[in-house]
DNA sequence: GATTAGGGTTTG
């Protein structure tokens, strides 16, 4: 610092800066991209600051060399920039890197030392900067939040977009447009990680360890210009891995009982971000991952010599509770067990000792107490699953679709599709809200108006709750726009019809989607059947399900087993309980009564189910998943 | 010496 001669640098506030000046600043960093080669000669990182004035700068930095760029980890750090420069793009005020630009990165947490983050040999480093550095702590304290994207895998939820902060455990060569990365932080996840197919040779890593830490691990795929990235890292390292996206995905196995899998994709492009880092061991949160690690470690190691173990014993026998269980004493079994079976009822009861030590795929019938369950909130359970492609979605908000009726009917309706054979159209103009224009088409049966309770009707540019109230009339909505020759269906992200309070949706990758006046095929139009709508309009509807994991214990072992069911398993439709209070007490209520709340597990009650074993397979090992079917609660408890 | 990218998720 000594060579330095003593400069005093003055620090622009983001409100004051001038096109064509080349500045100082400081800043909180509000979004960046971690450092990437460019497709010119350098490498590339965007980040937007934001100060005390409020006020956004996005800056974009190169440099050919990684190192001289930012070393921001995360939201929220706080950048000191010498010489940036001030341009306008897009009428906007925008930095850019001048010749001799340099950086110095913090914590943004208050209290944490203030030590600056550089790959400049010297720097000016003053006891101004120090107050700059707790000055914007302090404001971005109350006025960024926190960032709510950096996750542990135990509470990732599929479909979504997060921050991983990891290490990498083995690393493989899929194909030229992907790469394999199995990376750990010592949760687990909610679902097991898919295993991407590779060839057994390409797996660079500690193959021991993987197969120690089983499902401790996840595959992650990482795609186009994060390939070469991915292939230069190094095994063992700590990683950030930014955007990271989630996908739930179930796979129907051979014995038929549906697999869920969770797939970790990192997506092509920079998109949000989207990118990986290397974390230094001297980052702090590496340092309580590293905690977290070694205690998963000892505890997988305790487990994984448990099964070998058991693997030396004999497999055990299927046991019956008691040679032959008469059939009083079965009837008196099912009175006493809070859920019942639907089928299969001939099959002996096994206890989960035993099948913890079988191979799969395999089918049982067991009694035991429901020890714990996830998702803990009912919103979170229910899902869209596609019966064709068996990808799973989440089940959009209410304020999100109320945007996504918005975004996709930006044209206004044209007359020349209204008043057809198939319906009569009505167009108003609303008054207080910029001239918007809504268009409703009754839907005719015959030449004739049904009447309004079985009558469906295409709305144009109608907001949610204008077509909720439209619902009490009527019997059926389906949100349209004008297309060129017809009107159409809205892009799939909105339902395809609305019924009650129920949305339905429709596939994105499988449907087709085909003009509305087909719906004058439809014989009945008087029922508007979802299914035969959907049909008609080549739409394949997604089915609602609850997705939940449980937890089960018969005191001979511990099972988690998975609960992927439409209506069957607690005989109330996970389509309509999203939007019924009553519903939704009757869930908690039968949760609460399958496993009460601040009670001891003994005194929970028994639940009969029946299982399905199967494997997931990964090249080189096999995990048995299980799945509940053909069970269902007992009716006395609903 | 200019270029790179110019925040706003893939569709594997």
């Amino acid at each position: 610092m000594s060579l330095v001669p003593a400069t005093n640098y003055m620090y622009t506030p983001l409100n004051q800066l001038k096109s064509g000046t080349v500045v100082n600043v400081y800043g909180v960093v509000k979004f960046f991209k971690p450092p990437y080669l460019s497709k010119g000669t350098d490498y590339c990182s965007v980040v937007t600051i934001v100060d005390q004035t409020n006020v956004k700068l996005t800056c974009l930095l190169f440099s050919g060399i990684y190192e001289a760029l930012p070393t921001i980890y995360k939201v929220g750090d706080i950048v000191r920039f010498h010489r940036l420069k001030i341009q306008v793009y897009k009428k906007e005020a925008q930095g850019i890197t001048s010749p001799g630009f340099a950086s110095l990165t913090f914590e943004g947490t208050l209290g944490a030392p203030v030590i600056p983050r550089t790959s400049s040999k010297y720097f000016n480093f003053t006891s101004e900067d120090h107050k700059m550095v707790e000055a914007l702590r302090v404001w971005a304290s109350t006025h960024i939040s926190p960032s709510l994207t950096l996750l542990k895998l135990c509470d990732v939820q599929p479909m979504q977009y997060f921050d991983l902060t990891c290490q990498l455990l083995g690393k493989a060569e899929v194909d030229g447009a992907s790469f394999l990365l199995k990376v750990w932080d010592g949760t687990r996840t909610p679902f097991p990680s898919w295993r991407v197919l590779i060839q057994d040779l390409v797996l660079e890593g500690d193959l021991g360890q993987i197969h120690r830490l089983q499902n401790l691990t996840i595959d992650i795929l990482v795609y186009d210009n994060h390939v070469q990235v991915a292939r230069s890292l190094q095994v063992g390292s700590f990683l950030r891995i930014y955007s990271l996206h989630t996908k739930l995905q179930s796979v129907n196995s051979e014995s038929q009982a549906t697999l869920l899998a969770l797939e970790f994709h990192l997506h092509g492009g920079t998109s949000y971000g989207r990118g990986i880092r290397v974390l230094p061991e001297s980052n702090s949160d590496v340092d309580q991952l590293k905690k977290a690690l070694e205690s998963a470690e000892l505890t997988a190691s305790q487990h994984s010599h448990g099964i070998y173990q058991s693997e030396h014993e004999e497999s055990f026998p299927t046991v019956s509770s008691s040679g032959s269980v008469s059939l009083f004493e079965e009837e008196r079994c099912q009175q006493l067990s809070a859920t019942i079976l639907t089928d299969h009822q001939y099959l002996e009861k096994t206890p989960l000792c035993a099948i913890l030590k079988q191979k799969a795929p395999q089918q049982y019938r067991i009694r035991a107490k429901l020890r714990s369950y996830k998702p803990r909130r009912l919103f979170q359970s229910v899902k869209l699953h596609c019966p064709k492609c068996h990808s799973m979605q989440e089940v959009p908000h209410e304020e999100e679709l109320d945007l996504i009726l918005k975004d996709s009917t930006t044209n206004t309706p044209d007359t020349k599709l209204q008043n057809t054979l198939l319906y009569d159209s009505n167009m108003w103009t609303t008054e207080d809200q910029g001239g918007r224009k809504v268009a409703v088409h009754f839907v005719k049966n015959n030449g004739i108006l049904p009447l309004s309770n079985e009558c469906l009707i295409l709305i144009e540019g109608g907001t949610l709750c204008e077509i909720y109230k439209l619902l009490d009339k009527f019997h059926s909505v389906i949100p349209v726009r004008s297309g060129h020759e017809d009107l159409e269906l809205l892009d799939l992200s909105a339902p395809f019809l609305i019924q009650g309070k129920v949305c339905h949706y429709g596939c994105k990758q499988c449907s087709n989607l085909r003009p509305i006046q087909n719906l004058n095929s439809l014989v009945d139009k008087t029922s508007w059947i979802p299914s035969s709508v959907a049909e008609v309009l080549g739409v394949v509807p997604l089915q609602y399900v609850f997705v939940m994991t449980f937890t089960l214990d018969d005191g001979t072992g511990v099972l988690d087993t998975y609960l992927m069911d439409s209506d069957k398993f607690f005989q109330i439709p996970a389509s309509e309980v999203l939007s019924d209070d009553d519903l939704q007490k009757t869930m908690d209520m039968i949760m609460d009564m399958l496993c009460p709340p601040g009670m001891k597990v003994d005194t929970y009650p028994w639940l009969e189910c029946l299982i399905k074993s199967y494997y997931v397979t990964n090249g080189t090992e096999q995990q048995i998943c299980y799945q509940i079917f053909d069970t269902t609660v007992a009716e006395d408890l609903i």
